[in-house]
DNA sequence: CCGCATCCGATGTGATACTG
DNA sequence: CAGTATCACATCGGATGCGG
């Protein structure tokens, strides 16, 4: 493993940067910790996809940077490369293979750092449906979800429906149409966002365009399961002078 | 929000740059995802280091990059640098604040990730004695713990020693000797990391110079209760061609 | 269109040297 | 000890091109 085929065409740079070092979270790292990298985890983690799924929901990946990660991370068994089946052959899709999905408890916990200090208004920040998927399961409280099994489906206007489904106390959220959900919500993106958070009632909600059916009784559950909100969010901004 | 003050003062890119997306990880990765900002962590998980310590720690952090990455997590408010009070003054230590410090799930999850492909030797990778803190944490298993509460104390030749306590279920690992350690190891760091990872037994660690002192039995249950080995490591690569 | 590859300016990184 | 300063170079971001 120390040397690389063809060591001399172009010869730029055959080996990523790594920490070198015995430490878990350094490999880890050396694996997920460049830019990018991690996002096209969460794009993969609403299911499979292809280029550009990916290009778009990615919204600004340099069209050349997202070719480089894929590439890296089939190499590293993080994702597969697949052609679809019959009808829609020459279609390439790329998918989590079990080493990469097995990052999503670490994604998880890192989206539920960082969800604190996200503002309840999207801000002029886009907000696609599919991110609702790792959303929701890093809002899931699981004591809340004791005893409860019931489903919920979130509809951001114009993008395709998101469902959360409880059983026993376990909590799953995938994209597509819930089957028989407790409670069904759509509207746009910032309504969506302040109902979830808790900032609004569901009359409120419904009062700036949403569309909610269902038992209202479910709803509250909803919120109690999947809580959000900013946990007195720090307001420490991002920027900084260099 | 839109203007930054001081504007013409060389005005060299004021804003880090950011992904933009309403999305919790996303801006996670605003904050930690530029590279050595989570080892910094890390490195702050064992306790307030200075800046030598840290440079030492990372090991081949350019200095600069140190200078900056301290400059701009101080901003974001996940560390706090300190004065040390009435002896040692003039001494800078940085340490986590609590937005920092509730980092640790998160990156506990990503290093027990990255931990499955480590490795049982070291080879040729430096392992430093606080990068224990992190490892033991991430290798912490609960159940295994319940009923127990007893502490042990690994250390590495040379170094600090760490220690970790399990009380009723619950562990922890800190730097620093243990008050009345179970087991007490002491070896170089293939050595420990063979033994703790189970694939070489006490008595072999012994026969290649570890000293161990306390219970047979209490050494069973510690790697029981913090077990280790990589988890049939997929020997994939990070090197890969651009 | 889809799935990239190429080009290029701006920015970030890494190694070394230097300073209060 | 605790950082700055400098500089070569790798990477990133944005635009554009291009074969299937």
């Amino acid at each position: 493993m120390y040397f690389q085929s063809e060591p001399l065409i172009k010869s730029s740079t055959l080996v990523a940067r790594s920490y070198a070092q015995h430490c878990g979270l350094a490999r880890a790292l050396d694996f997920v910790g460049e830019r990018w990298t991690l996002l096209i985890v969460r794009e993969l983690m609403a299911g499979p996809r292809r280029y550009t799924d990916l290009a778009d929901g990615l919204m600004t990946i340099p069209s050349n940077l997202l070719a480089t990660r894929l590439r890296e991370m089939e190499a590293n068994g993080l994702i597969a490369r697949r052609r679809l089946p019959a009808p829609a052959s020459s279609v390439v899709v790329y998918e989590l293979t079990d080493d990469g999905e097995s990052l999503s408890t670490a994604v998880i916990e890192l989206a539920r750092w960082g969800m604190r200090t996200l503002p309840v208004t999207t801000g002029g920040r886009p907000l696609r449906a599919h991110w609702l998927v790792l959303a929701l399961h890093a809002r899931f409280d699981p004591r809340a979800a004791a005893g409860v099994s019931e489903s919920y489906e979130l509809q951001l206007d114009g993008e395709e429906p998101v469902s959360f489904e409880v059983t026993a106390g376990d909590g799953h959220a995938r994209m597509g149409p819930a089957a028989d959900p407790a409670v069904r919500i759509a509207g746009d993106a910032d309504t969506l966002v302040a109902l979830t958070a808790g900032t609004i009632s569901g009359l409120e909600a419904v009062h700036r365009g949403a569309r909610i059916e269902g038992d209202p009784a479910a709803l509250e559950r909803m919120r109690r399961i999947l809580p959000g909100g900013p946990i007195a969010a720090s307001g420490q901004p991002v920027a900084q002078a260099r």
